[in-house]
DNA sequence: TTGACAAGCAACCAAAAGGTTGCATATCTT
DNA sequence: AAGATATGCAACCTTTTGGTTGCTTGTCAA
């Protein structure tokens, strides 16, 4: 399958808010903080950060969107896990677009080398 | 390495611009045109979008921005091509959040099944 | 040499992003 | 019941983003 094909413009519009959300050093702490598998309320995924509680809790929802986290709300805190599922997919994505370069840059090669 | 760890932190200043590169559903495909390894002028590139010469050479000096593509001038026209350097990193960063989550996952799903 | 074509530059615009502060509400804990 | 804690909601602000239009400059071709 190519990523220029037809029917790969439905893939982009799955993608691209994908990229966008990890598009963010800040989110991307967040989901680092998350990879151990551990679900953290807000106040303890603030910590470390140097932002506000609220600015936090706006990079959660970014991410929330895009599913890379999920939130249930336990008492008085929600708790955020992650969801590894679309960054897994993304990260397929992104190693299949350079290996079709890589295959496609073989043959231009072979081509351009053989006069 | 874990995703989590202190030396992530340059990790993240490095990836974090190259995913927001990739945010975008423009880019993705401008992406996708030049995954074939072929080189395209930018009236080339802005053929198939509906947006003008000018938007899309804004989307190409973003993704230029984050060395994801190459651009040289040659006689009347500057010509793109794809660098896959950074999106692979960028695959494989993405590919490791998810494995260091499935394997610590692996971890908390024994402690927790263990009573 | 005179069009036509490719690109660059600059100003401008609306909307979205990233952040803050202030206040309200819900839930523990004692 | 009261105080502390965790979150939610809303208004507001500034900067960035994504896009446009208009005009200039460089280059190719007849």
């Amino acid at each position: 399958m190519s990523p220029s094909g037809r029917s790969a413009a439905s893939s982009r519009r799955r993608y691209a808010p994908i990229f966008a959300a990890l598009g963010d050093e800040t989110r991307l702490s967040l989901v680092a903080a998350l990879s151990s598998g551990e679900r953290r309320s807000i106040v303890e995924l603030t910590e470390g950060t140097r932002l506000t509680r609220q600015a936090v809790t706006k990079h959660l929802r970014v991410l929330e969107g895009a599913r890379i986290v999920r939130s249930v709300r336990s008492g008085r805190e929600s708790v955020f896990e992650l969801d590894p599922e679309p960054i897994r997919q993304v990260g397929e994505y992104a190693e299949l677009v350079s290996a079709h370069w890589d295959a496609a840059l073989g043959r231009l090669k072979a081509f351009v080398e053989r006069e």
